[in-house]
DNA sequence: GCATTACCCTAGGAGCCCTAGGTAGAGGGA
DNA sequence: TCCCTCTACCTAGGGCTCCTAGGGTAATGC
């Protein structure tokens, strides 16, 4: 059972590292600027983590987790376009709010992180989407790439600015995309 | 007139730069590494490019104007979904051929930057792709947006090796898509 | 009360970005 | 032909980063 003496466990690093990346960018996560809020030397934190690579899996794997208890909730008790909305909705808002986490998503895990992860989950929830939609298997793994697809494109894309700057237009045109998706999956086209 | 007198040029920087980052990622791009390989002292580049993200910069503009000519020589004489193919293609292609300049191309430029780049070039192509199915503008602009994400987090996913390892039934998913999305740019849903 | 444990430290090497200032060779002008 | 300038490249060096090795100290477990 470790002891805590200024407080640094492998458990708050992580957390401390999520927030550091929501303020300063993911890709500006630092284990001197880690150690820095901890008011505590960097060399500390190497007691408590492999190396930076760890620390970044560690927030990659927190985040995946999140998403995906908020995916879960956000499809409970809902169907078909109903829980697409509320799915896609669910992922974005957390892109917006925790834009260092998000990103870290994108950390390629190895093989086993990725197994012990949440990332699972996600590949499941978005098949329970498709619940109420009614396609059969080869399609659905297909539609669950794109609309997987769709959500993280959008979603990167309008947090680089790669839409202009214009907010508001933004959340209209994502309304339209998901009316759209909501289109698609319902005329599905046929194998062949 | 600059004079080469161990054959570095901005030009030529940029183009080692691009290669550079093929090999190793856009992210592992060094200032360092590109000396190296021209044979100079990491102080030597300052003297042709202002820093680092200059570089980075150079490259991600170079990656948008390949990636432009590409696009605009396949939608040469296509139109609908001939048109929609030909393009997703060329994108992806691309992607893959030279993942760094790629990853390059979501590196944020600054608005002047990006004004004088092929990013303009880029939503204008994308609109080409749709005079073959008639939508009207408001509309547009949000199919715009959803082919784009769609092509985006498709090529990004499959790169980071997000749908798992089989190439062969990524790229059946591929075409299922497209087919998925020609079909919704014919049944576009009526505003309202 | 004492040994163990583990938390945090200092010291230091290596790589990277970038600045300041110096040297050598090519080009043009007298 | 000689010199002057311009510039491509250099060395020196500061600051930040990651990470290792090894030491001190305080809290825990007996």
């Amino acid at each position: 059972m470790p002891v805590a003496r200024a407080g640094v466990t492998a458990e708050r690093l992580t957390r401390a590292a999520a927030e550091l990346a929501d303020e300063v960018g993911f890709a500006n996560l630092t284990v001197s600027a880690l150690a820095r809020r901890f008011g505590v030397k960097d060399a500390s934190l190497y007691s408590h983590v492999r190396n930076l690579r760890e620390l970044k899996e560690r927030v990659a794997v927190l985040a995946l987790a999140e998403v995906a208890d908020r995916a879960a909730s956000a499809l409970a008790g809902r169907a078909g376009k109903d829980a697409l909305v509320a799915f896609a909705n669910a992922y974005r808002d957390y892109a917006r709010e925790h834009p260092g986490r998000y990103a870290a998503m994108q950390f390629p895990l190895d093989p086993e992180t990725a197994e012990a992860s949440a990332a699972r989950r996600h590949s499941e929830l978005t098949r329970a989407i498709l619940r109420g939609y009614q396609l059969p298997e080869p399609d659905q793994t297909d539609a669950v790439r794109l609309l997987h697809s769709a959500f993280y494109g959008y979603v990167s894309l309008e947090a680089m600015g790669g839409f202009g700057h214009h907010p508001r237009e933004s959340d209209v045109s994502w309304s339209r995309s998901l009316d759209a998706l909501d289109v698609v999956l319902r005329n599905w086209p046929g194998a062949g």
